[in-house]
DNA sequence: AGTCGCCAGTGACATAGTCACCGAGCGATT
DNA sequence: AATCGCTCGGTGACTATGTCACTGGCGACT
């Protein structure tokens, strides 16, 4: 099945957009739905005082729900949505995203299938954050990280970490010297070397 | 419009619920579409603890997007719905819900209303949690149940109130009895009575 | 009256977040 | 290489919040 081909058509836009770009802010209005051809965008929360947390990402190939939900109910962005790497993007007008609703069982089951992936997994972070201390938070975030990176060792630095694990950069300072004084991990500047995998898995559990 | 007339047919049941029921619990696979045709539902995580936290209700006329979300996914719960009133609901077995998803336009606008209004009320949700202090979702709180009850008298206990904000009983003990000192509320076995509505208002900007 | 369960209050402590500040590392420029 | 400006990370002090253990009050029921 091939998604693209049914986000294609002449009312459809394509968009290049270079990485470290904000693709919306929160309160601006959503016009059209956005399809991800290609690239990785990140949607954070912007809170009062600058704090971020990032809600969750868009891959090659998905569409960015919270355009979606803010488009059937009209209501404005409360979010904001970061390119991460140089993206590909479709915009779609909403009366061709109404009209593919109505038309396309394929271009529905998308759309559904996309809903209920996030609401799940919004609802899995909210979770988390209520009901995981910090540590392990962040040893979940070093694992996700280490799986990507071939040697474990993981290219971010203490303020990337704490907005991915939604806590506060000192925090994260601190409790990566203690990760290190129990030989999980070795610290250095704008990376962090995994030593003990096993080890920084039990802390998610306990 | 008339949703419930879409709802009907001769595969689905019906069933009347007591209050306080567990309609499901977490990891239950879920096998039915549901839908609320007059009752109030409380869906909530249940933490390893045993802390509790209110993701969101579900009142007469709607459907449980947690329900829909796993049917499309076919992953299981990860919360517990709890009957809040008398419930009486509608039971629609996976294959009529699909059904009814291909052939109607009321019933497919239905299902993703649901889907928007819920992702968008989860993610500011979370977005309380994680910027809001203690004082302004507890104040929030109690705006939000002075307003249904008519007198600006809250029925509810400390911990029930601990549910709502996404506290500790003790933390909501501790910051009434601040409140209550500075005039906003009077305390009482049971319930809470608002003094000053405007102040507990101001309370939630700052 | 006795007992049971829920409700609320509290001290002590643990965990986490905030604020203010410092110094090290790094790249660009001169 | 010296300087500047910036990001990155470390730290002390303090506040806010959560947890644990225990207490007494109250009402329902027997």
């Amino acid at each position: 099945m091939n998604i693209e081909a049914l986000m294609g058509g002449p009312d459809t836009l394509t968009r290049l957009v270079a990485a470290g770009q904000t693709l919306f802010a929160p309160g601006e209005l959503c016009s059209h739905y956005v399809f991800i051809r290609h690239g990785r965008v990140r949607v954070e929360l912007l809170a009062s005082r600058g704090q971020q947390l990032v809600l969750y990402r868009i891959n090659s190939g998905e569409s960015c729900v919270m355009t979606t939900a803010c488009l059937l109910g009209t209501s404005p962005y409360f979010a904001q949505a970061i390119t991460e790497t140089q993206v590909d993007l479709l915009l779609m007008p909403v009366a061709g995203f109404r009209r593919r609703l109505a038309e396309s069982e394929a271009f529905r089951e998308f759309v559904f299938s996309g809903f209920s992936e996030r609401l799940a997994s919004m609802m899995q972070r909210t979770a988390e954050l209520a009901t995981h201390t910090v540590d392990q938070r962040l040893a979940a975030v070093l694992l996700a990280q280490g799986e990507s990176a071939a040697d474990g060792v993981v290219q971010l630095t203490h303020q990337q970490l704490a907005v991915e694990a939604g806590t506060a950069r000192e925090v994260v300072s601190r409790r990566l010297a203690v990760f290190e004084s129990r030989g999980l991990i070795t610290r250095e500047r704008g990376q962090i070397h995994l030593n003990d995998k096993s080890v920084l898995a039990q802390q998610l559990a306990q």
